[in-house]
DNA sequence: CCTTGACTGGGCAGATTGCCCAGTCGACAT
DNA sequence: ATGTCGACTGGGCAATCTGCCCAGTCAAGG
């Protein structure tokens, strides 16, 4: 189960080349095209790829701001909360969480100021307790996997 | 600058089925080939679209379990931490923030018990103060950008 | 020794891509 | 009012790729 390593290549190579089809990605992976594609076909069924989404910058659509919010729900009131923050376009994601909050959000906002405003909306809802923001300064390390994938198609190598 | 309308609904037609092509797109939006086409590099080549990176799920990878680790970092070691960070797969991502903890990074292990030898190795480092780690039970909107996308599109339309 | 599954190498028709062009249309500046 | 410019349309063309199919090889497991 999991990935081995051809399948690990493969995923490095879409994920660096998004565009190649299955004949060049068989050609630069040294395989036979339907090979390819059956890989392919397996890690989408497998739900190990999900799809091949874009990949949408919020700060080029002119929402440069982006910060957590750690939430506080009152007792019962998860489902409406979560049906809630579900409609507010700014709330990238959401998680509910064990530690201190009940909930983690990312938000996203037009500027700091409108970030006030994506706040107020996200807790002013009956069923937030409390809730406590912090801001994005810099983004060390983007949302990534590449890594992940090696190291799984190493373990399986190795096995 | 931003989208206008026509460039959400590219991008709301690319997110759900990312698999179509230039041509067929053209048809489902009711528009010429070429327009997608211009659409499409311009929506790249200004950084909205940043790729067509394949989405990846961590837990068909063997990585179930996702957790948010708030550190708080030893006085000017900011730049170590984030290299080492940096080395280590299972941290997904990572952020600077304002408030009570100085970073924030999204964190995926194996298992809860596996958590605990990423948190270490995560934290085992010399400049990293203080962390708290907040396990995610329920992710119940996954990273989205459509509504974002959608909204956008409706702010350009009104202007 | 046989079966099964994965991979190779190849073929074929149909669809798509990248690229180019002329013409239309609306916004904007002179 | 006139001219210019950018965006979009509708069409064409060669080259490429896709989806699909097939026979043969090869290693693993029974």
């Amino acid at each position: 189960m999991a990935i081995d390593h051809l399948d690990g290549r493969l995923i490095v190579l879409l994920a660096r080349e998004p565009r190649i089809g299955v004949l060049e990605a068989s050609r630069r992976l040294g395989v036979a095209r339907g090979t390819v594609q059956a890989r392919m076909d397996r890690l989408q069924s497998q739900g190990v790829v999900r799809g091949f989404g874009p990949d949408v910058d919020p700060a080029a659509l002119g929402y440069p701001v982006t910060a957590f919010a750690t939430l506080e729900i009152k007792q019962g009131q998860g489902a409406d909360v979560r049906a809630h923050l579900t409609t507010v376009p700014e709330v990238l994601e959401l998680h509910t969480t064990t530690g201190h909050g009940d909930m983690l959000c990312r938000l996203v906002a037009r500027s700091n100021a409108d970030l006030q405003r994506v706040i107020d909306r996200v807790v002013g809802f009956e069923g937030i307790v409390r809730a406590s923001t912090a801001i994005v300064m810099e983004n060390p390390v983007p949302l990534r996997i590449i890594p992940l994938v090696e190291q799984a198609a190493q373990d399986s190598r190795d096995s």
